[in-house]
DNA sequence: AAATAAATGTGATATAATTCACATTATATT
DNA sequence: AATATAATGTGAATTATATCACATTTATTT
């Protein structure tokens, strides 16, 4: 349950829990396209997304997101047309809700309003932390954090199966895919991670702590 | 004026201009320390000011901001700590307003808070827009962003003085001092812009627009 | 005005990482 | 099960940009 929810009273939670305008993703389906026309705030229940952009060259992953999480509130509240892209990277469970109705419910608890700016204070300084991260790690760096951000805040397991694909990786860290391919192995044969297929399994946790701020 | 203080009362509104919290500022002073405590939101009424944040291996220039706007918003009101720097390049005036005060003027004035919501999306997207273009484009394309920037947003005039040091430049958009005095000096010989010293002066917009877009 | 420090210009060299090209697995699809 | 499609592994070559090193110019300070 996000901080915003928990400040609400049962009235309005059964608002947010909206079990009608309740919709099932499966992976790969888009969930909010940029460029279309939106009226609805989108409540992510359960499952793992991934926030993308048009950017001038190619389409380019900006992060990951795992539920409970609101989903384009920047894009909802500051425009009617959606500014990125929202596709499910798992099976999703997502609401959405009328903008109409979300505004009144901004309006009458002042304390789930507050919320709501602390959410977008959180995610803004996150943006400007991940860009100065990305831009002045080298890969080795980046690929550290991609695998500790996976087992560290989104399975909460240092075994896991990756979501999505290298090239996926290699797009959300600036690299390319073949550079994420050599350094995997490249951990897989130094000892820190084993992985296959899918599966990686952190061995030297230190290690790629250390990779993280030091590569 | 900000488009949150537009929707106040004139009660409000001297509330705002807080002359008695005012403070004046010359260039390279420092408004806000990351790692600080601080209980005040940040108001720049007049002037330049750069925010820049302690990233894994020096510090970076985050974005530049021109008066009026509210500083340090999210790191205001997530936090007790500053989690950025802001710091002048050139003359300033800013207003600290009381933590409380500012909350007080959320909870009255229910305009208010969904402004200060919006200008907090905004800024995330910005923040997203701007990564993905750093990070998608090179050296020349970043360089034409900036001094078109410059020009169209900050001084609104095609015609300039360069308010920070080309390695400043170089660390806003992720590229070593030497390629911007590379790439300025290459634009100068391109009839692109003319400049000496800290002056610049855009000579065919069309071609910079086109770098932007295309280098 | 001299002296010191900071900012800028520019060639030569180094380097991390991309791109290209193709082999090899996996995973979907018929 | 067979075939097509997507994902991955890996060497060799290329490239954009950083770094280094120093000259020169511009600002500051004494």
């Amino acid at each position: 349950m996000s901080k915003a929810a928990e400040t609400l009273n049962q009235e309005h939670l059964s608002f947010l829990s909206c079990n009608k305008a309740m919709v099932q993703f499966g992976k790969g389906d888009s969930i909010i396209k940029q460029g279309m026309f939106s009226t609805n705030i989108v409540y992510l229940r359960s499952g793992l997304v991934k926030i993308h952009i048009t950017g001038p060259y190619q389409e380019q992953i900006v992060r990951l997101v795992k539920a409970p999480s609101y989903l384009g509130l920047p894009t909802s509240i500051g425009d009617k047309i959606n500014q990125y892209s929202v596709t499910s990277i798992s099976d999703a469970e997502v609401c959405f809700i009328d903008m109409v109705t979300f505004r009144q419910l901004l309006k009458g608890n002042e304390l789930f309003s507050y919320e709501i700016i602390h959410e977008l204070c959180h995610n803004e300084l996150e943006a400007i932390r991940r860009c100065a991260n990305r831009t002045q790690k080298q890969v080795r760096g980046n690929i550290a954090d991609v695998i500790l951000e996976f087992a560290d805040h989104i399975y909460e397991s240092d075994h896991f199966t990756l979501p999505i694909s290298q090239a996926e990786i290699g797009n959300l860290v600036d690299t390319s895919r073949e550079s994420i391919s050599r350094t995997l192995s490249e951990f897989h044969r130094d000892g820190i991670i084993r992985f296959t297929g899918k599966k990686i399994e952190i061995l030297n946790k230190k290690s790629l702590v250390l990779i993280s701020q030091t590569g």
